[in-house]
RNA sequence: GGGGUGGUAGUUAAGUUGGUUAUAACGCCGGCCUGUCACGUCGGAGGCCGCGGGUUCGAACCCCGUCCACCCCGCCA
């Protein structure tokens, strides 16, 4: 028989199977040689199969068996043997072994950096320098087929449901508003350059235009801004766009392909519709616009209070209300208990997030507080409506933040995650998605000292916040939508505007003047002029998605060849010098 | 750009008033071993203590700088 190629795989030889002459190939996991026997584990992706050598079988193929390193490459010819009484119940072919009559070594290894083994002790930069010898792991090596059987269960979802998988231009122009652009000098056109698509988001709109009417892509997408354990410069989304959609069109839509995903992937059944939320009500109970629903837990905001009441008696409610600012707290109320200790470490928390410390009060009986030196001139009244707003009984215990808004809800939003990990508060197993909708459509930027697109220039506002634009831009909210899970952002999208009148006056709010709007997105007004259907999409995060139903904690153990907090990929060593010849061809001198 | 954690044999870690020759486990090399499956057992080799300065009679240890990895803030339409 010939030793390239397997007649099974290292994973499928079962008891019945006993008798067969097979030939398997693959890597040695580990070598047990006992003198006069040699045990090897043989691995490919699809499992070990214990191979067995004694003398009997020859000189030669018995001292090639004792010369086998780990990670060699071995074809084996063997006769499949029942192991009786020496099962292994750990291996699903434990049943088995592989009494080999013929060996070849094709490819023989040095001694790896690191033991190829599904648990290892190996830093995270050395796997990530050796990531082929990572990637035999099966831990890795599983989440790498999850992946794979999401993106086909997701492209057989849509194309039952009528949608086409379009690519677009990997090499496109740079457009103002949103993430720095990845960008790629053009040789034939000196001083012009591509910018990678930080998402399909104009041509996916182009392809309604077209009448493609339902498009997907699980596409590439390149954004050039600082990573974190879900975020990596290069990342791929499930990109989706539809003719004559509405929010709740597209809602039904994601639910039905996570619903699929669920079930097909991992075999798990969510309910739909999911839960709705609007951006105002996240932030207002969750302090974020992506909450992990898991538990409740929700803010408390006593802002109306101490404002009625300016401060009452507290200094620094008074000043942070006076500021514009607000006052939110938490309560840890029986049976949960929080000590001294444990409330410094809380602080030490929001510290590091930039909070100047963390107010608490301890609720001996009604009014008396202790743990509250701030709150020792503080209005009885308002002590009063404190404690019935935070349902808080004695013992229980009041964290507050006060402040600028954006500030109190992240401190507040980080404190509750840590409380309901600590208090075992997230039900494992549980998915809790939602949809946050209503979001607003702009932002003002201190930065650029204007209005920003909150999702992109192109969402369209609520018909009923339309006459707004112009007076209180703040104040509209947008048709966008983000989908949320266990306080991820797993994707996000809207419908888009398709009339060109609408489109300036958002052009107009968020200072986008005539000329430069022709300038940068001419095109896409152009293409509005010739009938354009109503429209609007999403895109899901792909990576993030397969990190969750993987259950790991950073998209590095999702993505076979990630790239690290600053953007390098390990194993290549890029992004690297080019030689001067490149840089002449594309005209670009490096500022010294 | 800012904050935090870490960096000591191939790997993972230990290493306190700054003091002889820097430990251990796994791995590696050599010997023995026919039912192991974390094989066992005997022996051995292996170190720019991330890098560069400084303090000191003397630095893995103290100080300054710097590089790398991870986590977070800012940033991410």
């Amino acid at each position: 028989m010939d030793l390239l190629h397997r007649t099974h795989t290292c994973g499928n030889l079962r008891g019945p199977d006993a008798g067969k002459t097979v030939v398997l190939t693959g890597w040695v996991e580990t070598k047990r040689d006992l003198g006069g026997f040699v045990f090897v584990d043989l691995r490919d992706r699809h499992g070990v199969t214990q191979v067995t050598f004694d003398p009997t079988g020859g000189n030669v193929l018995f001292t090639t068996a004792q010369d086998l390193r780990p990670e060699s490459v071995i074809g084996v010819e063997g006769v499949v043997a029942s192991r009786g009484r020496n099962t292994n119940k750990e291996l699903p072919t434990g049943e088995i072994e592989v009494r080999a009559t013929r060996v070849e070594v094709f490819s023989r290894a040095d001694t790896p950096p690191f033991t190829v083994t599904d648990e290892t002790t190996a830093n995270e930069d050395l796997r990530l320098k050796y990531r082929y010898l990572d990637l035999r792991r099966r831990p890795i090596a599983k989440n790498i087929v999850l992946r794979h059987r999401i993106a086909k269960a997701a492209r057989d979802y849509f194309d039952r449901q009528g949608f086409l998988e379009i690519e677009t231009p990997f090499l496109t122009r740079s457009t103002p508003e949103g993430a720095r652009d990845y960008l790629v000098p053009s040789r034939v056109n000196p001083g012009r350059f591509y910018a990678l698509p930080q998402s399909p988001q104009l041509f996916k709109q182009l392809l309604m235009v077209a009448g493609m009417d339902r498009y997907f892509q699980i596409v590439r997408c390149f954004r050039d801004e600082d990573l974190r354990a879900d975020r990596q410069p290069e990342f791929t989304q499930i990109d989706v766009e539809m003719s004559f959609a509405d929010v709740d069109s597209i809602a039904g839509l994601i639910e039905g392909l996570l619903q699929q995903l669920f079930r097909e992937v991992s075999g798990v059944e969510i309910p739909a519709p999911f839960r709705r939320l609007t951006w105002d009500e996240a932030v207002r109970d969750y302090g974020t616009d992506k909450p992990d629903l898991r538990f409740d837990l929700r803010l408390v905001d006593l802002t109306v209070p101490v404002r009625t009441r300016d401060g009452g008696g507290v200094g620094l409610f008074r000043k942070a209300v006076e500021a514009g600012g607000i006052v939110k707290a938490l309560a840890v109320r029986a049976p949960n208990t929080l000590t001294r200790t444990d409330i410094d470490k809380l602080e030490d928390q929001v510290k590091q997030l930039g909070s100047k410390g963390l107010a608490r009060a301890k609720i001996e009986a009604p009014g008396q507080w202790t743990l509250a030196p701030w709150a020792k001139d503080m209005d009885p009244h308002l002590k009063a409506e404190i404690e019935h707003l935070c349902a808080v009984n004695p013992g229980d215990v009041i964290l507050l933040q006060f402040g600028r808004a954006r500030d109190v809800n992240l401190h507040l939003a980080s404190l509750r995650q840590t409380l309901a990990r600590k208090f075992g508060m997230v039900k494992p197993g549980e998915h809790a998605f939602a949809w946050i909708t209503d979001f607003p459509l702009l932002e003002y930027s201190e930065e650029e000292q204007r209005y920003v697109a909150c999702h992109h220039p192109f969402t369209s506002p609520r018909p009923v916040d339309v006459e707004k634009l112009e007076n209180a831009p703040g104040a509209v909210k947008a048709q966008a939508y983000d989908i949320v899970l266990n306080g991820f952002e797993l994707g996000g999208g809207s419908i888009r505007i398709h009339d060109r009148d609408l489109q300036s006056r958002v052009f107009t709010a968020l200072g986008i003047g005539e000329a430069e709007a022709q300038s940068k997105f001419g095109f896409l007004l152009e293409a509005f002029r010739y009938g354009a259907p109503p429209h609007g999409g999403i895109a899901l995060g792909l990576d993030r998605l397969a990190m969750l139903m993987a259950g790991a904690d950073s998209l590095r153990d999702v993505v076979a060849f990630p790239k690290t907090a600053r953007a390098v990929d390990l194993m290549t060593e890029a992004p690297a010098g080019v030689d001067e010849r490149q840089l002449e061809e594309l005209r670009i001198r490096l500022k010294a």
